[in-house]
RNA sequence: GCCCGGAUGGCGGAACGGCAGACGCGGAGGACUCAAAAUCCUCUACUUGAAAGGGUGUGUGGGUUCGAAUCCCACUCCGGGCACCA
């Protein structure tokens, strides 16, 4: 494709500049409006795939309008650079992770660098610089200091590839690890766990705040999972003095229950198991621990719930609700890390409950009347209590209220709220993340290290090798320490972070890297935050955004961000996954299109064009063998505004006439057009609408007739203004041609349209008869009702296809259309 | 099973109750050229017709409306999320 321009030159002349020249930097005392434009930091995977080269076209883009609209517009990367890749690439290898990692960050920062996207990297952040990892750790302490980090023990998911544990952000739904796709198998183990649970409600609640896309916000809404209900005691047959808490959304169907349930986990289990059941029960224990988590939470095409197994305890309980005692069975459809680990069961109303029933024989019992189409089953409907005492005749929310009262009373019940989001575990047992600052004593117990000892770095000789523990615990010199408080002798705690602990507050260091002794000043950040676009992909609408939405109202309570606002990222937005043969680019499948070859031959200039026309940016873009051609077009369309702006093939004449006024209208048009489709992140519709106007002022240029002057000038002027946010290398290079000595078009004031111009004097109004549509006039914008019905009742095609009916009725939208009715 | 999102020419898509198919890709024809490439111009939903013109058409079936791709109801298919959370 031999071009008008040489694409590499230019592309990387511009590079340079903008780099130089510092001109996307910005100090954090900048007078002008300021604007946070961020993408999502990315894992330094390697050299760029098209999946970034679209994140960072739809970033820059914002960057050089916002700027042109005359605001300050921070615009910071760094790199997540701690995780997993690197830690098994290296072993591998034989090599080091941060060797590896480094390599990648280069060739990462360089193929973004030759896209074109500007940031200020004064403030570039990433996870493994000693400087971050100090904060990092001094956040961790400060979490601890306010009891927002524990260590317990407790049941988590363990992924044997990984050789570490996971957090239940990472297992997807059939029970495989997020990363590895290796079963999850479940393990009682010492694990260190963030408080998240504290902020369920605030997290819950803020969602309704944020502009973001509604189903991501669904997602976390449903993540967090809140149910309301009442906790109450079922008393002891034998024993009227202890009791089994159980919790439970539909206290109203209290009359229906007929058996009740606990986890194998219970405390309580080896207590109700009479001597007879012992031998059943322990099978059933013994069945659910071997189980994997996958089996025994995760369900088949049949819906939730496999076989519903379990065993009769040999206890029973009393049902405060009709004083009759009740079977106590163990069975793993109820989960001990949920509620109270033990469930009230009315199969009537409850689909597992009834399963359970169907399968041990129990007695099933409706509470509530079902509706005379219903066959058979749980009714969870709604509908009048039937069989319940004080509630019957009542419907099902009075009902609940009832019952909450009458709990209170007589169960020491209590109305609580519970969420299916868990507490936040933060330790991996693997080398490259950010060191747990936690040292043991055996004297002085478990103490953070002391700030002046921050950071803990990792030593360099550790085999990394996946032994089931942590590589740091195999290295005598990092685990044997000395206390700070008694000189004794310590160890230090072995695990790293979670890698997601260091992007959940990378944004804030990005506000302010300058500022020393601690992780950034509030002042400072306060002045930035929240971030006014956040841009990234789908696949984190759960985990990083929900645990960085934690850690900033933790920063602000714990005192470390005071005053700033409660929620990081104000707006939102989801760009779609690119997609070759159906399944997602990725660098784990290997089908990923390198853009190092678009460069070359359409340039970074084409290539953004292309994801910017591809269609609606939230949406996913198939890459398929018409791709090469649509992105050859998005090329010739940059070839044809060169081509345009160095006149080629273009004639003039003197006087500014009426095929000068309607081009002017023209640009006018497309600048209001351009501006909002920007705002509305319609980018695919703004690229199209530059096509139209250089279709239309190329005409007009190249005709016979050829163009005035001066409007041609300015409408090229115009133009390159406008895509100067898609195309920023040529528009430059374009502009400083045609415009030498004038300061750059990415410092140029965004165009503003001319009300004047994009009034229309005449409008093509429709002429439908029974809908369908029969002739068209030209009338004014602001024609009447009554003249635009004249109007159309005067046209010589409406008065043939009418043909001499008589109306029945005439609907007039002026100036749209005319509908008569015959 | 529950909750979201989607379905428009040969293809990507446009149209925020008012001319369906903007813009681009592909295709056809033409100009330029010794020829090709590049470039430029014209046409391009389907169907019927020699043409003028007519008919049909936004996944399917209903509804609301003077008027529906757009709003409502039911369904089909595709994509995503959640899923024994009491």
């Amino acid at each position: 494709m031999a071009r008008p321009f040489d694409v590499t030159q230019v592309e990387s002349k511009w590079q340079e500049r903008w780099l130089t020249e510092g001109t996307y930097q910005v100090d954090n005392d900048d007078p002008r409006e300021r604007f946070y434009a961020l993408c999502m930091y990315p894992y330094p995977s390697g050299a760029a795939h098209q999946g970034h080269v679209r994140n960072y076209t739809f970033g820059d883009l914002l960057v050089r309008y916002q700027t042109m609209l005359g605001k300050a517009v921070l615009s910071p990367l760094g790199f997540d650079s701690f995780g997993l890749p690197a830690e098994n690439a290296a072993i591998k290898a034989g090599s080091h992770p941060r060797i590896f990692t480094d390599e990648r960050m280069k060739e990462l920062k360089n193929s973004i660098h030759r896209l074109g996207a500007v940031y200020d990297w004064r403030r570039e952040v990433f996870s493994h610089n000693p400087e971050y990892m100090k904060w990092a750790q001094t956040i961790f302490i400060e979490f601890y200091k306010n009891g927002l980090a524990y260590r317990a023990n407790a049941p988590v998911n363990w992924c044997p590839g990984c050789a570490t544990v996971l957090a239940n952000e990472q297992v997807n739904a059939d029970g495989t690890c997020d990363r590895s796709g290796d079963l999850v198998e479940r393990k009682n183990l010492e694990q260190w766990f963030f408080k998240i649970t504290d902020y369920a409600e605030e997290l819950l609640n803020d969602i309704d705040t944020l502009e973001w896309p509604e189903r991501v916000k669904t997602m976390q809404r449903n993540w967090i999972g809140r149910s309301e209900g009442v906790e109450f005691e079922l008393a002891l047959a034998s024993n009227s003095s202890k009791g089994l808490r159980v919790f439970t959304t539909r206290p109203d169907t209290g009359f229906g229950v007929t058996y009740a349930v606990v986890a194998p986990e219970h405390p309580l289990l080896g207590e109700l198991t009479t001597d007879d059941q012992r031998a059943n029960v322990q099978a059933l224990v013994e069945r659910a621990n071997a189980a994997s988590e996958l089996e025994r939470t995760a369900s088949s095409d049949a819906g939730a719930g496999l076989d519903k197994r379990g065993a009769f305890t040999g206890s029973y309980v009393i049902n405060p609700f009709n004083n009759e005692q009740v079977p106590v069975y163990v069975a793993d459809y109820v989960l001990g890390t949920y509620g109270t680990g033990a469930i009230m069961a009315v199969p009537a109303e409850d689909e597992r409950d009834f399963a359970f029933a169907k399968v041990h024989g129990l007695p099933i019992v409706r509470t509530i009347e079902t509706p005379a189409d219903f066959e058979d089953g749980a009714y969870s409907g709604d509908g009048l209590h039937i069989n319940s005492g004080f509630m019957d005749g009542m419907d099902v929310e009075t009902a609940k209220k009832a019952a909450a009262k009458f709990l209170e009373e007589k169960a020491s019940g209590l109305v609580k709220v519970n969420y299916r989001l868990r507490d936040w575990l933060v330790s991996r047992q693997r080398f490259w993340g950010c060191p747990i600052p936690i040292i043991y004593c055996d004297k002085c117990g478990m103490l953070p290290v002391p700030a002046e000892q921050l950071p803990v770095v990792a030593p360099d000789d550790v085999n990394m090798d996946k032994s089931g523990q942590s590589p740091l615990a195999t290295h005598e010199g990092f685990r044997n320490t000395t206390c700070h408080n008694c000189g004794g002798p310590a160890r230090r705690e072995a695990d790293t972070m979670d890698t997601f602990t260091d992007s959940s507050w990378y944004f804030l260091r990005f506000a302010d890297p300058f500022s020393t002794g601690k992780p950034f000043d509030a002042e400072q950040v306060k002045k930035w935050m929240p971030v006014d676009q956040y841009i990234g992909g789908i696949e984190h609408a759960i985990l990083h955004l929900l645990y960085a939405r934690f850690y900033v109202k933790a920063l602000v309570d714990v005192g470390i961000a005071p005053g700033l606002p409660r929620e990081p990222f104000k707006r939102l937005f989801t760009q779609g996954m690119i997609r070759l043969d159906g399944s997602k680019m990725s660098k784990s499948k290997g089908n990923l299109i390198a853009p190092e070859k678009y460069y070359d031959r359409v340039g970074a200039d084409g290539l953004r064009l292309f994801h910017l026309f591809v269609g609606p940016p939230a949406d996913d873009v198939d890459w398929t063998e018409q791709t090469e051609d649509v992105i050859e077009g998005c090329a010739r369309f940059i070839d044809r505004i060169v081509r345009l702006s160095q006149y080629d093939e273009v004639n003039f004449h003197d006087t500014f006439d009426d095929t000068d006024l309607a081009v002017k209208q023209a640009v006018h048009r497309t600048i209001v057009r351009v501006t909002s489709d920007l705002e509305r992140w319609s980018y695919n519709t703004a690229v199209a609408a530059l096509m139209e106007l250089l279709n239309t002022v190329s005409k007009q240029a190249r005709s016979d007739h050829g163009a005035h002057r001066e409007t041609l000038d300015d409408s090229l002027n115009i133009m390159l203004k406008l895509l100067a946010p898609m195309a920023p290398h040529i528009t430059a290079e374009l502009w400083e041609q045609r415009l030498p000595g004038e300061k750059s078009v990415h410092l140029q004031s965004w165009p503003v349209a001319d009300p004047a111009l994009t009034v229309e004097e005449t409008v093509v109004m429709v002429v439908q008869i029974n809908g369908k549509v029969k002739s068209r006039v030209n009338v004014a914008p602001s024609v009447s009702e009554a003249d635009a019905q004249s109007a159309a009742l005067s046209d010589p095609e409406t008065i043939s296809a009418l043909g001499g009916a008589t109306p029945k009725r005439i609907v007039c939208v002026p100036p749209r259309l005319v509908n008569i009715i015959i």
